[in-house]
DNA sequence: ATTTAAGTGTTACACAAGTAATAGTTACAG
DNA sequence: CTGTAACTATTACTTGTGTAACACTTAAAT
């Protein structure tokens, strides 16, 4: 399908937690992110239905309210927002970038040898 | 400093330009911008406008025209933008987001090496 | 002198995004 | 039945962004 659709930062937000809770309820998502955002309920679904007319979320009628599912995956929304990242940020200061973004990031060992993979294939081409 | 302030998408276009080329004139600006984007001169003054009355641009006179230099540096436009990506990307899917930045991106063999250094270093703290 | 090219300043306008208030509907508690 | 809690729908308002036209000034060219 490869909708590519474009997620606000606040909309990002909305959408960590349907992916990870759906098919969910918009008071749901409202508390969880009440966490760590002082919304009230009303932004959360402004949000949620804005998602929805963008084709970002399903909703289905259940019972009285609705539940949220997501249409397009978090793995194409990562890589939509990293080439725009890419080529805003990257291509210009890549070194420095990269390295930041490397060293604040939490890798597990497994991520770690991936990684070692990869600028070893990196080295072999050039 | 410090300012940390918000870059555009499309700022950073002119951005990019005065960084490398500071003190630049608007004229030169657009002309270097055209080679990818067909904008107009006068949406490149927008910008530059609105670069300066937020504070990353300076402009100095220079007989008829204006002259822009940097009041912010790449590295941390580049290292703000980060910070933003990571919080709403990267802390979701970090392997596959990380893995995909690194596998896409231009990188020096010095670069290669330094970031076998980090990811040494970063084995060891696990 | 008069036109013109190169600059600048002002103003515009539509759509995205952040944030929310208010009004309406309905199921359930009493 | 009726008030209330839980939802949804509608509407709103501000600021940011993308993109640009228009008007004005002045130095240079003819």
């Amino acid at each position: 399908m490869k909708k590519s659709v474009h997620i606000s930062p606040s909309e990002w937000e909305v959408m960590a937690v349907v992916w990870e809770k759906a098919p969910v309820a918009a008071a749901t998502i409202f508390k969880m992110i009440q966490k760590h955002k002082a919304w009230t309920l009303t932004t959360v679904r402004t949000l949620l239905r804005r998602l929805v007319s963008k084709g970002a979320l399903a909703q289905t009628l259940d019972g009285k309210r609705y539940l949220y599912s997501p249409l397009v995956s978090n793995e194409d929304c990562a890589r939509h927002e990293s080439d725009s990242f890419i080529s805003r940020v990257l291509a210009k200061a890549p070194s420095a970038t990269l390295l930041h973004l490397v060293k604040t990031t939490d890798l597990s060992p497994q991520d770690i040898e991936e990684l070692r993979q990869i600028l070893h294939e990196k080295e072999k081409k050039s």
